[in-house]
DNA sequence: TAACTGGAATTACAA
DNA sequence: TTTTGTAATTCCAGT
């Protein structure tokens, strides 16, 4: 209902005529270069400026990538807030918005609606709800405190738009009245409002709290633990989720995040690398100033989409500071330049004993040199976290070299850290960056993501968690973005790029708590695997940067399971013929001699299709191999591969997740892989292991066996650059694998679907364009597409070749036909050529993400200033055959992708649902 | 002492 | 609506 509505408002025109322009002008001196270079203004002094403007100006297209639009300086104030010796607060509120969201947010935040100009007030909580810092637990870092993660996806499109700035169309770095409510972000209160980013109003929590008298009852059925006193190890967040305690907590400062505006535009010049870019307390307090007054009123002047979300966006990423810890400058030095901010914005603080607190700036446990050129921040707005993107683009190939166990146990925040995640080997897992030779050390992040069998995106339930101790070696620090707590990994040139993750433990959050997270669409309970995400932001002389991921193999998180269930984390084969007959073998944890291994097929509405049982070797079972035969397809005479799935049984009720198979026509070849050293021993003659990914990232749908990615780009793209030859391999999931090229398959690098023609979870172009630049919107030929999928490497290399559900991604979708990739030519590598060359601004990245995600859609790619390219929606008739015509050919048409490339006008949200829809019916063609 | 573990009791939830 | 089993969460006792 909440995506319809939003869908809806969209729409309409009045709804999206109005552009609320709101904009927070935080100017943190020297104390925040992010903000520095998301508002383009540095001042002198604290300013706040909250200003909402009726624009009936904005185009369509700006709307769409609102999040930019609402955003960015150039739209409220282009020239900055004009500097003040004192904190200042302008709030202006012109225009109206749509009555049903007015509506929608009265009911949910305690604003008393006045009028369309009038003031709001903000129903406040007792100020004694407050949980006294000095409760802080262990859990009560901001390793443990959850923070509610975003949960956008493309699956779900529309929700949690509301507290994700990708997400987000109406995302704005501004304070919101309802934002206000996140006094209840008030420092002691700890919500997720914590965050700035995180608006009340658009937390159920905020409600709750309100209602039941924050923060006295955790919200949600379970009692209260019994050191949920304030004494305990429990913490109270203003609901009562420990978790949510924040950034407003005067050990946390959460700053804005370079990645949270997407128009924000920063340059090299504005981006102070000697500054503390994760000082952002003087916006929290800031914004607490503004929020926590209780009488402040934007909301009769901002939609209500917009006021949900300003909040939230602005400082999308904050800092985690380290009890005790001191802030330290990329050199090392403190960095109180925000105190002053701080300091100002504390009288006008609601919560008045926030900044008496003694601040706990963040302490890098070792120096972060690196810091000071660390290029990942070049880039104002970087992908949203669940986008999708690459592990390897021209020259760069980030690898995880040593996979993380598939188990570990994580940890709630009422207990203790159980440690950072270890590899198989006993050590920890290894991450590695290849074809970069520059000297300037990068940033590599890590955070949790899910490991379903959708797209991967941050997992709302888990959250990194940074350990910390002698026996960590790693130097890490913690930063939020998007309500999910990203860990921040230093890779240096010297370690030739290559970081040994030790200092990453996983938090659970509370199910009840996250649940109830407006927008969140997913269910906690027995969503207990993930994957570390790791990404890299690298800079290009031309400005541009380039964007890697890559994520691990699953990982168990629960207790229970870990010790009962089974688990599969590899698999020989991935695709067979459906005369199936061939053995495979199941490498993982808990297998029983007992151990059930079932096939099951089911239809896009999940009713089952078959289900067969596949004959076990017993005599060669071991806890963690499985030999299995595979079973013959129901129909031997299938014209395209046929994907289903299967699953480990050990007795009611403890199965293995689900992993995917794909039976192939008879003719098609069979996809090989390279054994890995570590399974070597366990591979019987024929057996190679796959790392499996059903759950793992969106894969290749492969109506022809994909190549491997490098092979995909042979020819036409630069390939990534071969793993370094020392490359280890004790893990063999991140050992590349060699597969059989057909000539079909790689001839053209196709998609193998009419899907893939801009599949859900496409690749999102690694590299952005400088800031400004005219966006070309043409991402890849539509026949390029599908290199971008097959590239789309996150987790195992060799998941590459297997099949999987794809999401789209907008970038392509704005396509035209008769685009071809944007030349980079100062791109190293030669990446000019490449499908992951797109050109596109930071800004126009999180326009993209955020309508994309707001409106259920991919973003889309367009220069904020641009009028959309004339893409007529030309709906073609499609052939009813797809699959027979594709295989008739032997190749997809370019020109069908082409065709279906233009009907995704930008920035027109009907029709691309319309797309999608369209894929679908397609794709069951 | 703090971090980390393993185990298990308690509570919540779903079948 | 109740029962029962499972999953989630919290707590304890160690290392």
């Amino acid at each position: 209902i909440t995506g319809l509505k939003y869908i809806s408002f969209f729409f309409f025109p009045d709804a999206y005529s109005y552009t609320p322009n709101v904009s927070l002008s935080l100017p943190l001196g020297m104390g925040n270069p992010c903000l520095a270079n998301q508002y383009h203004t540095l001042q002198t002094s604290p300013v706040i400026s909250v200003s909402s403007c009726h624009q009936t100006g904005y185009s369509l297209q700006n709307d769409n990538h609102a999040a930019s639009g609402y955003y960015l300086p150039h739209g409220l104030r282009p020239n900055g807030a004009p500097a003040l010796e004192s904190p200042r607060i302008e709030i202006t509120a012109y225009s109206q918005y749509p009555e049903d969201e007015v509506e929608e947010s009265s009911s949910e935040d305690h604003i008393i609606k006045r009028g369309v100009n009038s003031i709001v007030t903000l129903t406040l909580p007792n100020a004694d709800g407050y949980r006294d810092p000095s409760c802080l637990s262990p859990a009560s870092s901001i390793s443990s405190r959850s923070c509610n993660s975003e949960a956008s996806s493309y699956e779900s499109g529309f929700y949690n738009y509301d507290n994700s700035p990708q997400n987000s169309p109406w995302q704005s770095p501004c304070v919101s009245p309802r934002g206000s409510s996140s006094l209840l972000s008030c420092p002691h209160a700890g919500g997720p409002a914590g965050s700035p980013h995180h608006s009340p109003s658009t937390s159920p929590q905020i409600g709750a709290m309100a209602e039941e008298g924050w923060p006295a009852q955790p919200r949600g059925s379970r009692p209260n633990s019994p050191s949920c006193g304030g004494v305990g190890k429990r913490k109270y967040s203003f609901n009562g989720a420990p978790y949510r305690q924040t950034s407003c907590s005067p050990n946390q400062s959460p700053i804005p995040s370079p990645h949270g505006s997407p128009r924000v535009s920063v340059t090299d010049e504005n981006w102070l690398a000697n500054t503390n870019q994760y000082t952002n307390s003087a916006i929290v307090a800031a914004i607490n100033a503004l929020t926590t007054d209780g009488v402040i009123d934007m909301g009769e002047g901002i939609p209500i989409k917009t006021r949900k979300t300003m909040l939230d966006h602005s400082p999308s990423m904050s800092l985690k500071v380290e009890p005790g810890g001191e802030e330290l400058g990329p050199d090392g030095e403190l960095c109180h330049e925000d105190y002053p901010s701080r300091l100002a914005l504390k009288k006008e603080n609601y919560c008045g004993g926030f900044l008496d607190v003694p601040q706990h700036p963040y302490s890098w446990s070792k120096p972060k040199p690196y810091l000071s050129n660390v290029s990942c921040y070049s880039s104002p707005s970087l992908p949203a976290l669940d986008w999708q993107l690459p592990s390897c683009s021209g020259p760069y190939n980030l690898q995880i070299e040593v996979q993380p166990k598939s188990h570990h146990r994580a940890h709630y925040e009422t207990e203790g850290s159980r440690g950072a995640v270890k590899a198989l080997s006993g050590g920890h897992p290894v991450v590695q960056l290849y074809g970069y030779m520059e000297s300037e050390p990068l940033t590599l992040q890590l955070f949790i993501g899910t490991a379903d069998d959708r797209l991967l995106r941050p997992h709302a339930f888990y959250q990194v968690h940074r350990i910390t101790g002698k026996t960590v070696s790693t130097a890490s620090h913690e930063v939020m973005q998007s309500n999910t707590k990203i860990l921040e990994i230093p890779l240096l040139p010297e370690n030739n790029m290559r970081a040994i993750i030790d200092c990453a433990g996983i938090l659970k959050l509370r199910n009840s708590d996250i649940e109830l997270r407006k927008g969140e669409t997913d269910i906690g309970r027995k969503n207990t695997r993930v994957r570390l995400v790791f990404r890299v932001h690298i800079n290009q002389p031309n400005g541009r940067t380039v964007s890697l991921q890559t994520a691990s193999n699953p990982i168990e998180c629960s207790q229970r399971s870990a010790q009962e269930l089974p688990l599969v984390e590899k698999q020989s084969v991935e695709s067979y013929p459906a005369t199936g007959g061939k053995m495979m073998l199941l490498s993982g944890l808990n297998f029983l001699p007992d151990s059930k291994v079932v096939f099951v097929e089911k239809a896009q509405d999940g009713h089952h299709l078959w289900e067969t049982e596949a004959k076990v070797d017993k005599d060669s079972v071991k806890s963690s191999t499985l030999v299995v035969e595979i079973p013959p397809y129901r129909n031997q005479r299938i014209s395209s591969p046929v994907h289903v799935n299967f699953y480990v049984c050990n007795g009611k009720r403890k199965r293995s997740q689900c992993q995917r198979f794909t039976y192939l026509p008879p003719n098609v070849p069979v996809i090989k892989t390279e054994p890995s050293d570590e399974y070597d021993s366990l591979v019987t003659a024929g057996l190679s292991m796959h790392s499996k990914p059903y759950y793992s990232q969106p894969r290749l749908t492969p109506i022809m066996p994909v190549a491997d990615p490098d092979a995909c780009l042979v020819g036409a793209y630069p390939p990534c650059p071969p793993r370094h030859a020392a490359i280890p391999s004790s893990s063999p999931s991140s050992s590349p694998t060699l597969h059989d090229l057909s000539p079909v398959a790689y001839s053209k690098c196709l998609p193998s679907s009419p899907t893939h023609a801009a599949p859900p979870g496409s690749v999102v172009p690694p590299i952005q364009e400088t800031p400004g630049r005219p966006n070309l919107a043409h991402p890849a030929s539509p026949d390029h597409n599908s290199c971008l999928g097959m590239l789309h490497s996150q987790g195992s290399p060799s998941h590459l070749n297997s099949p999987g559900p794809h999401g789209y991604h907008p970038i392509y979708a704005n396509s035209s036909p008769s685009s071809s990739p944007v030349s980079h030519p100062s791109t190293p590598g030669g990446t000019a050529e490449s499908p992951f060359v797109q050109a596109y601004s930071p800004s126009q990245v999180q326009a993209a993400a955020s309508s994309a995600q707001a409106g259920g859609s991919p973003p889309s790619l367009l220069p904020e200033d641009a009028s959309p390219p004339s893409m007529a929606i030309t709906v073609k008739q499609e052939p009813q055959e797809l699959d027979q015509m594709y295989l008739d050919d032997g190749k997809l048409p370019e020109t069908r992708c082409a065709h279906i490339a233009c009907k995704f006008p930008l920035g027109n949200y009907l029709t691309k649902e319309r797309h999608f829809v369209f894929l679908d019916e397609s794709f069951s063609i």
